[in-house]
DNA sequence: CAGTGGTCTAGACCACCGC
DNA sequence: CGGTGGTCTAGACCACTGA
């Protein structure tokens, strides 16, 4: 099969190579949803390691739904999933997309500063490091359905000081340009302030939902954003096994 | 070394069969985090397999974060997180003695019935079909901090019937009678109804976070719970890793 | 029927780390 | 040093299912 891009980069165990080898073009979108992944046998003859291996890499991937397989069918890319966008992409704009609705986005803010106190212990830096302060409001149909306000590691992205945010959504481009390995996000309920109220064109007081995700690359913080959306404009959705399954 | 229950089922693959058989005792609480579990080699020789599958099991219960392994020293229980909490337990109970409150509960409504039109979608039922309803509110520390709505089908747990719950919470009392397969979250922002915000004692209208949750045996499904609790009395936490990772 | 994945085995070498 | 887990191999048998 020609334009099969699956190398290994001779990093960690075999096992782990192999699962990155496969993750990368599913997630980077290069393999669509349905096509078809080597076979076992297949796989074990490209890099030369015996089936387990091979197996431990794809059921791996399998677990977390990135694959589907079959016996006799074989393995394919399996269709991303709501829960997968939920917890792992956060692209505001794919999921309006998804929805069939037009996206827009309009930016309030963009500086670069040193953080203050209250930044610093959000992006959990010392106090002084280099940021990006971004605000954002983005729109479904016409109407606010999300405000983002984000502060960006320049140590960590310095690239992003290039980048105007015209077209691309900072969370877009971030998961574009910094590879990251560990996220965390919290939810809650909030009642809108009066600035937040303002920009998402609700009452003051009004119930919102509260989505905060900060993400590192290693030990080192990239970003911290606040996703404020309206009561009933966003819903969370996961599915779980017992954690005795699977 | 007495009084280690582990015993395996013979439901299903070896390796499920061992990871299950561990990791009962611990969601059960039986195991104290940091309790030291058997070797691979004790495993083996107990349960007559080769080291790969109980390896295999292990890994799994590593990798979900339910045991903690360490070169030399072994095996042992890990502490509980957050993150485990708000996506597999979802006991409140449970959750406010973790965070040093006391735990207070008022049955405000118990009957049975032939499922509405409205409980039979949310419950995913026919019409008809016979369900108990149960509203309860949760304190802690005298403070209401959550409404339970829960629709329980009588089908797939009979002997709910004979409980009261008086002092054990409608969620703790189906995890440890009805075996899940598969739950459904979603979380979402709302604005307290005025029935909802009498019994929370807030003022109607403000924000609450509100999860619902859905589990089902197999096919069956087994209960449907709505959970309103005032804004910032919870906040759900989570950490993630990219989905090529682990 | 034949291709595919699901599982399991018996054994091996290695890295780590407490004693 | 020796116990532990981490990884990998080569091979085996089986279950499922599409052609």
């Amino acid at each position: 099969m020609p334009g099969t891009d699956i190398v290994l980069d001779g990093d960690g165990p075999l096992h782990q190579q192999i699962r990155r080898a496969i993750a990368r073009p599913i997630l980077a979108g290069a393999w669509a949803p349905g096509r078809r992944i080597p076979s076992e046998h297949e796989l074990m003859a490209r890099f030369g390691v015996s089936r387990m291996t091979v197996n431990r890499a794809l059921a791996s991937l399998a677990g977390e739904g990135l694959v589907e397989r079959k016996r006799k069918s074989g393995t394919v890319v399996a269709a991303p999933s709501a829960e997968r966008a939920v917890f792992e992409i956060w692209d505001i704009s794919a999921e309006i997309a998804r929805a069939g609705a037009t996206h827009a986005m309009r930016l309030l803010l963009r500086e670069t500063a040193e953080a203050t106190q209250v930044e610093a212990d959000r992006l959990r830096v010392p106090t002084g490091t280099p940021v990006l302060r971004l605000l954002l409001c983005h729109s479904a149909k016409g109407a606010p359905v999300q405000l983002e306000e984000r502060l960006v590691s320049v140590r960590a992205a310095p690239a992003i000081l290039d980048e105007r945010f015209e077209t691309i959504a900072p969370g877009r481009w971030l998961l574009d340009h910094v590879p990251w390995t560990e996220a965390e996000h919290s939810i809650r309920a909030a009642e809108a302030s009066p600035e937040i109220a303002h920009h998402l064109r609700i009452g003051p007081g009004a119930a919102c939902l509260v989505v905060e995700r900060r993400t590192w690359r290693g030990d080192e913080p990239i970003t911290f954003a606040r996703l404020t959306s309206p009561a009933g404009a966003q819903v969370l959705i996961g599915r779980f096994r017992p954690a005795g399954e699977r």
